[in-house]
DNA sequence: ATGATCTAACTAACTGGTTAATTAATCATG
DNA sequence: CATGATTAATTAACCAGTTAGTTAGATCAT
């Protein structure tokens, strides 16, 4: 009895907090379409997508739990359901909106008009800075490239189509332009792109354990400059030609 | 009741097959410790172990179903109860086989008796057919990799100070030793070692999501063949000073 | 008979998803 | 311009299926 009175309370009390909050922000001029009760309904659908981000990240599809994501985002859980047909489809919107952002960044670099060499450098930095400074798509990469297995994830193919696959063939592309240039080593890209992504994701989805083994916080800006420097050094020594150019221009 | 019946048929005639099935193996030898109903203790957790470790490294540990793992090694499910304590548990177990063997593998490369440069490839190619002949390993590393968050995982102490750790430790004396001989370039450990890594493993715990960006599978024998080649060429080119030797010993 | 090995059947807790109701902005109409 | 219908947004409470873990034995070499 006593604990149904409490909750109705806080209920109201909940409600009459929220109503405040809504006349604030109409105060400060927040644009406004159709309203529900709470009226923020491109607000309430980001914070969910928001926390369902962290979530899946940290803990996978399996692991996140919708109560954990609902709770993140300040939203009750059934809104999820009204947004986001089911724990897969927003774990897909989750992806998209990932791999998308992802996908401008690097796209741009590669937009560029830069010479072969350059160009690389341009992607492997730009690549490198979204990671660093979104780090949860390191591990969201991860674990869906896992995932992929027989009939598991039902986003992958389309993941592959609209992500992976355009961004592989660019960078294919200029690999293949800076060999015939002369400028690169005769690598192949099958092996040498995976080998520059692993590089720079991995040194992420790992820094926990590395943080671990090293006895110092490989996540500092100071060490992710670092690691940057390193990694750019690393692909330079692997595929530019030897003994040809002086530096590498490898510092940013 | 129909079905009632049919189970406890079923349940009859198993136990008759595995009547059957001690006998045979009684006369052929096997040695017998004291026994249960089925008499295979080590046999029994073995299967445990294996078929835990197939469905953590698929499924991960909030994926992973102990009904499926207990199907798969073709035991009840209250047995993995009784040899490891929990899922947790088993899942530890899982951890502590894996890497233990790992551990054993590349500490093999790492005693022999080479110089610097031919030890540094000797340990890559271990590492490297290591993992390409127990595909679990990779998923079953990065999973716990992202896992080591905040209080999460309870292993990744044990298994930095078990495993990850003596491993850094001697490699990266070794890079240390080549750079002081003048066979190396002055990389640094703690970016060069989870580089090396990140290509060796990354290729295998994506290679599901690879085979549908390449349009071939990056599985077959070949392939691996030519990963190997292309791993030890990207690390020698990275690592070994340049123009100074010829060869680079690249091929096994 | 005794203790190691093993199992069918069960339970308590959890979790994805649903439902019916509520709120407030907007719209239609007299 | 008042007011009742409509609709988007939101929630509390609930449900049904799942799943980790338990129990009360059964089996059998010694």
């Amino acid at each position: 009895m006593s604990v149904r009175r409490d909750r109705r309370e806080r209920m109201q009390h909940q409600r009459e907090e929220l109503r405040r909050l809504r006349q604030r922000m109409r105060q400060r001029g927040h644009e406004l379409r159709r309203m529900g009760s709470r009226g923020q309904p491109e607000e309430s659908r980001a914070a969910i997508l928001h926390a369902a981000a962290i979530e899946f990240s940290e803990q996978g599809i399996a692991g996140a739990r919708t109560d954990a994501i609902a709770r993140q985002a300040r939203v009750n859980k059934a809104l999820l359901y009204y947004y986001f047909h089911d724990k897969e489809a927003l774990y897909g919107a989750v992806l998209d909106d990932a791999f998308g952002r992802m996908r401008a960044a690097i796209f741009h670099a590669l937009d560029s008009d830069l010479p072969a060499r350059e160009k690389i450098l341009a992607y492997v930095g730009t690549y490198f800075d979204f990671i660093a400074s979104n780090q949860i798509y390191p591990k969201l990469m991860q674990r869906e490239m896992m995932r992929a297995r027989a009939g598991d994830s039902q986003h992958i193919e389309r993941l592959v189509k609209n992500y992976f696959e355009p961004i592989y063939r660019r960078v294919s592309e200029l690999l293949h332009q800076g060999i015939k240039e002369g400028t690169f080593r005769k690598v192949d890209p099958a092996h040498f792109v995976p080998s520059m992504i692993a590089m720079i994701v991995f040194y992420f989805s790992g820094a926990p354990v590395m943080r671990r083994v090293f006895g110092f916080d490989p996540l500092t800006q100071e060490r992710i400059r670092e690691r940057r420097a390193a990694v750019l050094d690393f692909i330079s020594a692997a595929l530019f030609r030897p003994c040809a150019g002086a530096g590498s221009g490898v510092h940013p």
